[in-house]
DNA sequence: AAACAGGGGTTAA
DNA sequence: TTAACCCCTGTT
């Protein structure tokens, strides 16, 4: 059936989904916004997403889904993907710029997936002064010990839930090795328990205010702030400024060294609204091409 | 084999 | 503005 543009069959319990454009899955999951998809020797990923364990695949303009329907699609995958944005567009806006248009030409099948606003508060709490297969670990293992089994076998574990967190130990937390992040986790955990920040209202105030409003939570700096606004949807007027993209900044940009201030009033400048889209284009082609390094 | 350097945001001083 | 925080990886 169609369905917004997009062919959709279910084969033998795989949703296969056809005319998929401006989508790489490679770039998706290794542009740095998530955390818990894992390649396969196949080239396809595992991941859970939802309260959901799913695998995906791709090949040319058509994903494949296992273990999922059309009704999913509707619910969870379209959205999820971000389908109903296009890219096209939001690339031709930006590839006015020649450095824009080689990271373009790199990550050139980037998706910015809307994610859960809650995973993303703590997935990025332990993400800083840390390194992607750890924070990987992290999250993980903070799920298997904190969320809920799923899947068909019970292998996986759904991302643990606010309460469950904010009723958990420090010396529990611990056992997930996030070292001095737990006790940023389990404040931010009870502090949010209040339920005075939600991703709808930060959605409704200006980047500026939203930022300084999760900045208010412990182990939530300018960086974190601006990555949990961007990577569970809720602002795109950001340009999350971490080791790489000051390095991709200073490198191909200002050609000198450059404080986190200049270098965000030149992406406020050169991208604008879209600097959220340009920053993914940017940290994905700075990290595979390891711009700034030696 | 054991010791050490390197990586990486936020916080408190 | 700068040191301390924690743990894993890679090198000596």
């Amino acid at each position: 059936m169609d369905y917004r543009g997009y062919w959709l069959e279910e084969k033998g319990g795989c949703l296969s989904v056809k005319n998929i454009r401006d989508f790489n899955l490679t770039h998706i999951f290794e542009c740095g916004q998530c955390f818990r998809w894992i390649r396969l020797q196949d080239g396809s990923y595992q991941g859970v997403v939802r309260g959901k364990s799913a695998r995906v695949s791709q090949e040319g303009d058509v994903l494949y889904i296992e273990n999922s329907c059309i009704q999913d699609f509707i619910d969870i995958w379209f959205d999820y993907f971000d389908l109903g944005t296009d890219y096209s567009g939001i690339k031709s806006a930006l590839e006015k710029d020649p450095i824009m248009r080689e990271a373009i030409e790199t990550g050139y099948g980037i998706r910015i997936l809307r994610q859960d606003f809650w995973e993303m508060l703590i997935s990025f709490i332990i993400s800083a002064n840390n390194m992607i297969p750890r924070i990987m670990k992290t999250v993980e293992s903070l799920s298997m010990l904190k969320g809920e089994r799923i899947g068909a076998e019970g292998q996986h574990y759904g991302f643990p839930g606010m309460e469950a967190l904010a009723a958990a130990t420090l010396e529990e937390l611990q056992q997930c090795k996030a070292g001095f992040r737990c006790k940023y986790i389990l404040g931010t955990s009870r502090l949010m328990q209040d339920g005075k920040i939600t991703a709808e209202g930060l959605g409704g105030m200006d980047t500026d205010g939203a930022r300084k409003a999760l900045m208010t939570l412990p182990g939530v700096g300018p960086k974190v702030a601006d990555c949990i606004l961007l990577f569970s949807g809720v602002k795109f007027d950001v340009f999350p400024t971490d080791v790489w993209v000051k390095r991709v900044m200073e490198e191909l940009y200002f050609k000198r060294e450059a404080g986190l201030k200049e270098i965000q009033q030149l992406a406020d400048s050169n991208f604008g609204g879209l600097k959220g889209y340009a920053q993914q284009y940017l940290f994905y082609h700075a990290r595979l091409n390891r711009i700034g390094m030696s």
